[in-house]
DNA sequence: GTCTATACGTGGATAGAC
DNA sequence: GTCTATCCACGTATAGAC
């Protein structure tokens, strides 16, 4: 078996239970190798599995979503091309997110380096649409990580709720997380500061 | 020691590692407990500990979060209070979401019932807010499902970042995200079918 | 490359003394 | 109530045959 076609196995092991729950007898039925051949493919065991994991999802970034992002079609057009491969990648949200199950508990501390790399040129290849659309740079980072913050969010929601419609929503707003010119959301000048909003306003 | 003592130290077990990761050796350290104090407090293990530290967190909820929302302050001065809360339960964004762990994972079979009804409940008093704000029912609960989805999402990208500025931000917003008339947001009328802007769109 | 067999530590859980 | 000691299953990892 080449090793591509293992950690592509190994990846829905990863998402679905963790990188704690990814036990070596789950990941060696998922990809039908036994534990031994496993160590043959990655000798570094099930960090270097999760690593290929990692370097898997970057892969998937790379081809699905940051391609379409940097094309010069029509902003609305590049998201909404975005949105499929999200759609597609997550099962309609019916598949948790892989980088929040590596995010969230220990692993974050042994992939920490490639978990935020993965995540920032994400966040810059969506502001970078924005910017396109003529929204200024500093809005863009922040609505583009708004966008990805929200999807995160809508993939721990469906699987708590046992409904996907609020990752189907969030992913259809998506032009408009990004892109709308609203007054009241677009000019961050209006904004008041976190700290004196939560301890000063009351 | 008492039983309430002792589950507020197991919160911080289960949200920094998980369930998985939460091995009854971290549970004895952050306890102070032994093994065998731990069951006889807990006769159920593990799983008895875990279902023990979602009923915590449903106390937190009801005092910190439902009681100022559901009081008769100025719907934006209630969403701050609330803010407040949740701010200081996630020690600014530097805690994981212990909701977000248990919902993701094997886990969330052992727990699903608890999760989805305290994410119901705090979903209901978040709309409750807007439909006191005059906006309309179907439109509030959704504005409280994004509200709560996006506070889960920042407290991923805060982890995964390394930056908690999301998590501020996302808290500061509350209002507007919950309360804003902005047209282009606000009329849910306006907005295409998620399906048709995926597939159909381009 | 993949297997069987195995080593060794850890995790969950219990018995029984104090 | 809390402890020490112990049990067994499972998790990670390796040796070595084919």
């Amino acid at each position: 078996m080449l090793r591509e076609e293992a950690v592509g196995r190994l990846v829905n092991v990863f998402r679905q239970y963790g990188y704690e729950g990814a036990t070596l007898a789950r990941l060696s039925s998922a990809t039908g190798l036994g534990k031994a051949s496993l160590y043959h493919h990655f000798p570094g065991g099930k960090e270097e599995m999760g690593g290929a994991v990692l370097e898997h999802l970057k892969g998937k970034l790379e081809f699905g979503m940051l391609i379409p992002l940097r094309s010069n079609a029509d902003p609305v057009e590049r998201l909404l091309a975005m949105a499929r491969s999200v759609d597609a990648f997550y099962n309609h949200g019916q598949q948790a997110c892989l980088l929040a199950m590596l995010a969230l508990g220990e692993a974050n501390d042994m992939f920490h380096t490639q978990i935020q790399h993965v995540l920032n040129v994400w966040i810059d290849a969506l502001a970078g649409v924005a910017i396109d659309a003529g929204i200024d740079a500093t809005v863009a980072r922040q609505r583009a990580e708004d966008a990805i913050l929200q999807i995160q969010g809508a993939l721990i929601l469906a699987k708590g709720l046992g409904d996907t419609a609020p990752f189907q929503r969030v992913l259809s707003t998506l032009p408009d997380t990004l892109l709308t010119t609203c007054p009241s959301l677009a000019d961050s000048g209006t904004r008041i500061d976190p700290c004196q909003a939560l301890y000063k306003a009351r």
